[in-house]
DNA sequence: TTGTGATGTGTCAGAGACTGACATAAGTTG
DNA sequence: CAACTTATGTCAGTCTCTGACACATCACAA
């Protein structure tokens, strides 16, 4: 393995100490008008640094965003191979849900943090989605592999993949009434889970027929 | 009504020539690769005027996305009260894409580049994707209002709409071989569009059970 | 036709997000 | 301690985008 060391432990001390200021700064003033420069005097450290530990302040910023969305690929290749495509990616989101009810106090704390300010800044949700693009490439490629298809012609992986991570998105955008805790995020984004299979028909993500 | 006028007539020719440039700077060189004052200076413009066209680089380059956006939801207000939210988007869908095929050669010829583009750049599609969000939004609340419910509290609306554009733009980014023409374009999003309608129950868009 | 107001355009200065190059400082390893 | 690797700071510069102002162009009515 490799140990951590004095420097790593440095570096992820100062990696962070620039989210959280970084998210400090976006709930008070904006994250519009929040300038990198604050962010990285918050830290005592230069911009040309921060931008070494986030390419961009969009990266900065959702950062817990992209931290999931790994989680949930690791669990997805952790589930087990006879479990249909809908339902492997299911169990990967309460997987990656779990892990975050697990963590730190602090940890769950920068989690709802973010969900805040997308809350907050309509505009990041589509900034985040744009990203998570990659994720899903990267998950319709474990779903074909696990079934058996050709990602590239073969539609039907991207196309689960994609019915199942609209609905999370949406289940995290619509909080009827106000959240403050974790559990209502789960609870609503459970909720339409459910909605969308019981919308489905059962053996729709079958791809024994090629197509 | 308002006539045209000198003015606007010049002001629309003007529009076009930007994103005539822009589609062909775009596409021999690149996107990042092409800056605003390269498409300004290919059309006799200054940089500052080309920002009063268009209020980013994002915005012209992706300005028939937009404009198709528009078009479907103006198709969607048009379609008769009694469809199912799922079907009167579907047919509002097929609308825009008849418009498309009615329409000029050069037309037709916008629009296609605008996808190459696309294909090219999977972060624009990231980026015109997160533009949709205020569309959806907007549809969202056109489903809402036919079926009577409050897109506040109600996530289905939402819910059906995202499920469709997703399906759509999946199938608008998968060619199986290589597409040229409109009609292949329509073809496929067609198929995945079927997929999906297959993969759903009879009635599950019926939003009479209040939730 | 000419004057008057509205509207589009160019120029300029500047903020803010990023990048490459280089020197310096700090951690790592033998 | 010395040599090597890696992180950081500084600096100069590019690119997108904005506000302010002056000037040109168009619209409209007397």
């Amino acid at each position: 393995m490799h140990q951590p060391g004095l420097r790593e432990l440095k570096k992820e001390r100062t990696r962070l100490a620039l989210v959280d200021a970084g998210l400090d700064l976006f709930l008070s003033q904006g994250y519009e008008a929040t300038t990198v420069d604050q962010i990285a005097a918050a830290v005592d450290v230069s911009p040309r640094t921060l931008f070494r530990y986030f390419p961009t302040k969009e990266d900065l910023a959702l950062h817990y965003v992209f931290a999931s969305e790994q989680a949930i690929l690791a669990a997805l290749a952790a589930q087990p191979a006879d479990e249909s495509p809908f339902s492997a990616l299911r169990s990967a989101y309460r997987c990656m849900l779990q892990a975050v009810e697990d963590s730190t106090p602090e940890e769950i704390q920068r989690f709802m943090r973010t969900r805040t300010l997308l809350d907050a800044n309509p505009t990041l949700i589509g900034r985040a989605t744009a990203r998570t693009h990659d994720s899903e490439r990267r998950m319709a490629a474990e779903i074909a592999r696990r079934v058996g298809v050709d990602p590239e012609h073969d539609f039907r992986p991207m196309l689960i993949v994609g019915l199942l991570t609209t609905t999370v998105r949406i289940g995290f955008e619509c909080h009827p009434g106000k959240l403050q805790n974790s559990k209502d995020l789960v609870t609503t984004a459970e909720a339409v889970l459910d909605f969308l299979e019981r919308s489905l028909r059962p053996g729709w993500d079958d791809l024994g027929t090629p197509l």
